[in-house]
DNA sequence: CGCACATTTGATCCTGGTCAAAAGGCGTGG
DNA sequence: CCACGCCTTTTGACCAGGATCAAATGTGCG
């Protein structure tokens, strides 16, 4: 999606997640402490930003890029949790530490804050405060609906439900309406996509190849992808309300 | 768990989710503001207490008896997306409704307040939204947990790791820290159980009668068990640290 | 160009689903 | 008190969707 190294902001204003991100709650003055408190960090593709269990030092919001939130098992089987694009936020405010893995799944840019230094600043804004619990709720939500993706959905409904997720994310996030369907590009690998639908690389290949041979989707390079019909891969997908 | 008819306390020093509840964040003062707020409902087992999508009139939080959270497809496909046992809270104060069926389990007793009211009070009370937050992380992080599971865990596996997860919460609600074993009673039926963990009725009584003859778990009726080793039971579940 | 890794395709196996029927529980009414 | 009917749970026989194992094809980079 963001192609060549990605430079941070001069000022939160010029900010890509600006108005999407937890500070969206923030007015001019709370934004210029902000502005003072901020710091940023990369990260390369495949990094882990932070392990399960590790002591978190900072709390922030994805700047740019894309990371994955990975549950492992000892014998290796892993589940990806989450997904957390451009404007989400990584961490809880009253733990320690997080309960999965986090990894760079492109390269990601982080815009940061020191723990006690965010806790403090919670403290002080009931706006911020606010704007944490909504964006928790939402992704609580996205969870839920991720759980019946993973308990009831077959294995071509939770390769088109994917798709549709990024979809609408991708609306949701560029705001264009798409009249003649809509390109975009996957930022995971198809191991790391098989283990965000509960598949393996093997089956979720083969309905890429099936889905493609259907004309539901286009394939034009393995990560880019055009969809001619979002309502087709809404059914395909057995969305709530994909009619 | 609960046996005859529950009688709402007289008052919320009385109240057995006193200091679990979102109102545990609360000092006498505030708490007497509670008091004059709040209402309580009962539902029969099997009632549905809020549809998804409909317009909360109230939110709350759950004093006695089970509720699942059910998100089920156009042609009756369903997964249990979450479980209220006591102490938990139900909707969320920006939304106007939450995304999939509230249903009781077994008769359940609510702690209500109207919505609006509600939404003064967490205005009012930074303390109250810091615990909602809390919670609602706390969600999150049992959500992820239990997309692991739907994803990439065995049917054996998810039985034994559904009553891991009622033990775990037995435990934590009454605190008795378990010598000889746990004996506890399942508030669902097998369908919704089956519904929760992403099998079939058929399999998990299956499932069932293996973890019984294995000597995993013992059947003292169709809803009570018990458990006479929790670590055994936590390593059939492939539980994070279950050793 | 050649190597390492990602992706696709193929052949076979096995876990869990489906369909069907029996057994167990429970409340109602004779 | 027991008989009947309804619903839940268990068990059985068979089937299929997705996993596994293996190999071929694609892709990017030094």
């Amino acid at each position: 999606m963001i192609s060549g190294p990605f430079n941070p902001p001069e000022s939160c204003g010029d900010c890509p997640i600006r108005h999407r991100a937890i500070c969206s709650a923030c007015d001019p003055d709370e934004l210029a402490v902000l502005e003072t408190l901020k710091s940023y960090k990369t990260y390369a593709a495949g990094d882990t930003i932070v392990w399960a269990e590790e002591t978190l030092t900072h709390l922030g919001s994805v700047v740019s890029g894309v990371a994955s939130l990975n549950r492992t098992l000892d014998d290796g089987r892993c589940q990806v949790v989450g997904l957390l694009l451009p404007s989400d936020f990584i961490g809880r405010p009253d733990r320690a530490s997080v309960a999965h893995d986090v990894v760079a799944a492109t390269d990601v840019t982080l815009c940061r804050f020191e723990k006690p230094v965010f806790e403090d600043l919670i403290r002080r804004s009931p706006a911020l405060l606010r704007r944490l619990l909504t964006k928790t709720c939402d992704d609580l939500d996205a969870a839920r609906d991720w759980m019946l993706l993973l308990g009831r959905k077959t294995a071509r409904e939770k390769v088109a439900g994917f798709l549709s997720m990024l979809v609408q994310r991708a609306v949701q996030q560029n705001g264009h309406p798409a009249k003649d369907g809509v390109t975009l590009s996957i930022p995971l690998l198809r191991k790391d996509l098989a283990n965000y639908i509960g598949l393996t690389v093997e089956t979720t290949s083969r309905q890429f190849t099936q889905l493609k041979q259907d004309g539901v989707i286009d394939l034009t390079s393995q990560k880019d992808i055009h969809i001619p019909d979002l309502a087709a891969l809404f059914r395909e997908a057995k969305e709530l309300g994909g009619d």
